[in-house]
RNA sequence: GGCGACGUAGCUCAGUUGGUAAGAGCGCCCGACUCAUAAUCGGGAGGUCGACAGUUCAAGUCUGUCCGUCGCUACCA
């Protein structure tokens, strides 16, 4: 049955260029259900977007000697780039400094504000007279009042890992201008969450018990049953959102407020210039909202701006938020501050056309259960050993033989016997359960049993043998060649979502639009024979290449040099 | 400190509501084949299921304590 998706990826933050823990975590995961989904049919927007507000944009400007816009400006080019040339499908991009996406996000508070889900709290904050600003916990550092560390961060001591109040900090200093900071009133709206705990509890906790993630659903009740208390939803700052009201110099939106509105201010976006209706997509209750996230954002994603969509009032809520874990690189932490990660950019720079493969490795290496580790090792023994030798290799092996025996030319098959008609069932059960286990967000088992059909693949041939049989039994040869040929395009189109480039490929390899069936899911389903007899088939070409050891080595000591 | 998730073969992971002798892929060893990017196909070795205690006729699967990894969070469960 077609449906409505609004499929959302965590909007990536504009201080650094993407890394393979954000693509391991939420860009490839949403961008296969995105891909299976269009795929199979239904209607979806793909929907993301730069989050570019917030102090540390901020400080990274003073930093450098330049403005916040110059820096959102840098990092929205270089991300937005390089997910094009991954080959992410967004079906659109936006970024939170947008003229649209302020005045949604605007419009969003004062709607919460004109239906009484605010309350305004005064707090003594911690403010640097020379900066002239308002110093958040993580720029205000100290004496640890616990275990006497001189360097502790307002918000956590990094010695000893205890949290506290900046205010509980011996000698704290302003971490932009190193002076004694003072203590200054400053008035804040705080968004009532308590008013939504029932709710939340009765959506979450008895709704969603079974088909979250346990991570998810874990966290999710811990905050509940810790009970749930008004939450600072604007900040002093003068970079972001304005808080739309008259008493509000100064306050701009949390970015974690006008954050997750940006999915919906990008999918408005996107419906103006594709002439279609944004509400559509937010607002009719048949529509499924899914969030592609870390596990950094689950109490963002799952109370916070859930809560927020049902003050509002009109929205519908998350179907599901399918949060992966984290990925660490050779064993350590991935860190942008420590340049400890694999950039994008980089990648793309260093590894021309080989975007399929540092899909295919991070996708069958997901953390989605628990933390991962990527090595690159690991990296070239799957690319070389699954990818290139299992997969690629079929491919070959059958697009060689078709063009040694039959001049390229697709052969007359002729009644098909057991084995013909058992790897085709084999190649079916396998598109069944990559279905089965992409709608429950299983993207590396359904990946592996993508691999698995190349397997199948192999094996027919290697228990049919046509090299041997070709002179005494032609026509059982036509039988192996035709089935070789129907299992390859069928790999052609379930690619598609996991490795769009080779699909691609492979599909101009074998001619696709020549044949008379449109390789289309339904007929895909339908068990239709894709491939015509008749038609002229290219030339082998190398549908993936091998990572060489050298350039292994090559990575591995820019890590080393990072490193120290 | 509290809460949550995770801890299963060398590596990465599956293991429904507890029940026939613990599974897969990669790696490793042996064999077969040669159409194929020395690729493929078959077979094999390898685990006291983090530790300890408990419930049960029966526990990787439930309970408790502890240890480790990661995340969230605060003097509050």
């Amino acid at each position: 049955m077609k449906k409505t998706y609004t499929i959302t990826a965590a909007l990536p933050y504009t201080n650094g260029p993407i890394h393979i823990g954000h693509l391991a975590g939420v860009y490839i995961p949403a961008d296969i259900f995105s891909r299976f989904m269009r795929l199979t049919g239904n209607d979806v927007a793909y929907i993301c977007g730069s989050d570019e507000h917030g102090v540390p944009i901020t400080i990274k400007a003073k930093k450098e000697g330049l403005t916040p816009k110059d820096i959102v400006d840098r990092y929205h080019s270089n991300i937005k780039k390089s997910f094009e040339d991954f080959g992410i499908s967004f079906d659109n991009y936006s970024r939170t400094s947008s003229e649209l996406h302020h005045k949604t996000a605007s419009d969003f508070f004062l709607h919460l504000h004109d239906n009484n889900f605010f309350k305004e709290i005064t707090t003594e904050q911690f403010y640097d007279i020379n900066a002239n600003q308002f110093l958040p916990d993580r720029f205000i550092v100290g004496t640890c009042p616990k275990c006497n560390y001189e360097k502790s961060y307002g918000d956590q001591c990094e010695k000893c890992g205890t949290s506290h109040n900046a205010i509980d900090l011996i000698d704290p200093k302003s971490s932009i201008t190193g002076n004694l900071p003072s203590l200054k009133e400053t008035k804040h709206w705080y968004l009532k969450l308590d008013e939504f705990q029932s709710f939340l509890e009765d959506w979450i906790l008895k709704k969603h018990k079974s088909d979250w993630k346990a991570n998810v659903f874990g966290q999710c009740k811990s905050w509940l049953d810790d009970g749930l208390k008004p939450r600072a939803v604007t900040r002093d700052l003068d970079w972001g959102v304005s808080v739309p009201l008259n008493d509000s110099d100064g306050k701009v939106l949390y970015v974690w407020f006008d954050a997750p509105i940006g999915y919906i201010s990008s999918t408005k976006e996107w419906a103006t210039n594709n002439n279609l209706d944004w509400e559509k997509y937010w607002k009719n209750t048949d529509t499924e909202l899914i969030h592609f996230i870390g596990k950094d954002n689950i109490v963002f994603h799952c109370i916070i701006f859930p809560a927020m969509l049902k003050a509002h009032g009109e929205y519908i809520l998350p179907k599901n938020v399918p949060a992966n874990e984290f990925l660490n690189l050779e064993g350590a932490k991935i860190s942008t501050s420590n340049n400890w990660a694999v950039w994008l950019p980089d990648y793309l720079k260093e590894f021309p056309n080989k975007q399929d493969a540092l899909r295919y490795v991070l996708t069958v290496n997901a953390p989605e259960n628990k933390d991962n580790d990527f090595t690159w090792k690991d990296f070239q023994a799957r690319n070389n050993n699954e990818l290139v030798a299992i997969y690629g290799n079929f491919i070959n092996r059958v697009v060689v033989l078709t063009n040694k025996y039959y001049d390229g030319v697709v052969p007359e098959p002729t009644e098909l016997n057991k084995e013909d008609l058992h790897v085709l069932q084999k190649v079916n059960a396998s598109v069944q359960l990559i279905n089965k286990h992409v709608e429950k967000f299983k993207f590396r088992e359904s990946c592996n049993e993508y691999i698995n059909i190349a397997r199948h693949g192999n094996k027919y041939l290697a228990d049919q043998e046509p090299w041997k049989i070709f002179k005494t039994d032609p026509k059982k040869v036509n039988n192996i060649i035709f089935v070789s040929l129907q299992v390859s395009s069928i790999l052609a189109i379930i690619g598609e979502p996991f490795l769009p480039f080779a699909s691609n490929k492979l599909k101009r390899i074998l001619n696709h639009n020549d044949h008379n069936v449109k390789w289309k899911w339904g007929n895909l389903l339908a068990g239709d024979l894709l491939i015509k007899p008749g038609i002229r088939i290219n030339q082998a070409e190398l549908l993936f290449t091998k990572v060489e050891d050298s350039e292994i080595e090559f990575q591995l000591e820019k890590l080393r040099k990072n490193k120290n």
